[in-house]
DNA sequence: GCAATTTACTTGACTAGTCATGTATTCAGG
DNA sequence: CCTGAATACATGACTAGTCAAGTAAATTGC
């Protein structure tokens, strides 16, 4: 098999390769996560919720039976608190959740996954599974560990030096550790 | 160095582990480009321009004096038709791109940067490099290949194996080669 | 050479993410 | 207590992505 121009360079139609390997790097990063959206999107799309309710779905589900305040899932989403309250909105029209002012404080607002939303949830468990699976079917068992360490290390930033890595830092600085979400 | 469970777990406060290998490398690669997301439009920002709108100049200045059609940049943008024209429409109201029917396929309309637009990216140039650079600090050069690579052969999908990876296809389809665009 | 498609957009209606504000609570001091 | 500040959201105004239609120009098939 001969080499040929890297990938990303041929989806560009590239006439100037890429200045840097972290430009091709980035681009490549970015143009992959836009088709897993998109396949994910295509997963949960025939249940009548998108990639995002879904996992507000996820998250409240893990939380059971005390349920979330809104901020809450709005931190593990990594998501201003507007987009989340409007989320919400919508799923309770949909009645998949359930909303109410909490007791102790009551500036919360306290959310729970309603039944109608736990059985979507299992009707999309399976098809969710092999979305992901089939999007990472390229990867071997092997590539697929490396690649999450490689992706940890990108969120960890600059400051987390990894065993093996001799990074040279030059960098823009990241949270020290990212706050938490289901999978956007 | 002890081992600790994945940074994603930790992220997500999971209280159930990954219910497979491809699932957690599925949130970790959302996560990770969502954060890129982040730190790219902060370093546009400044200047007045969203990252999609940063993206279509990026286009229109490699197309050069030739302009483009907007499907073209449509095309190379990943996304659809209808998103591009309002982004070119808010372009051309900054004065950053011209927009022209085209003479010899009259349903055309044919797109170029202007001026303003040209010294806006000269103005971004160097602060995206550092951007890419800065997010990409911590592999090292070997790792940022191997980042690539990896990503590609997600891209090409489960039909388009690689050299050294004994893939198990399971998969959900990609197209062939996806098509192109900047960075979005 | 003209009707039927196809192509290249544009427009409308949603969902969603972000910033700026506004509002109801809670909390911290004095 | 009671005032001022912080907290937890909600709302408004944009930008953006997607699907469904609509329009105008080009192309294709008799």
């Amino acid at each position: 098999m001969s080499r040929m121009r890297s990938a990303v360079q041929d989806e560009i139609q590239q006439r100037r390769p890429f200045s840097s390997p972290s430009e091709e790097a980035v681009v490549a990063l970015v143009r992959t996560a836009d088709l897993l959206r998109r396949a994910l999107t295509d997963v949960v799309e025939p249940q009548g919720i998108t990639l995002q309710q879904y996992n507000v779905l996820r998250i409240l589900r893990g939380a059971g039976a005390e349920g979330l305040p809104t901020l809450e899932i709005a931190g593990r989403m990594i998501e201003q608190a507007p987009g989340v309250t409007r989320l919400l909105d919508r799923l309770q029209a949909k009645s998949l959740v359930r909303r109410q002012r909490s007791a102790e404080d009551r500036r919360q607002i306290r959310c729970w996954i309603a039944p109608a939303g736990l059985e979507l949830l299992a009707r999309l468990q399976s098809a969710m599974q092999e979305g992901a699976r089939g999007f990472m079917a390229p990867l071997s068992e092997a590539d697929l560990a490396s690649f999450v360490r490689l992706l940890d290390a990108l969120r960890a930033g600059p400051s987390a030096l990894h065993s093996d890595s001799h990074v040279a830092v030059t960098g823009t600085g990241r949270a020290p550790v990212p706050q938490n979400k289901e999978m956007k």
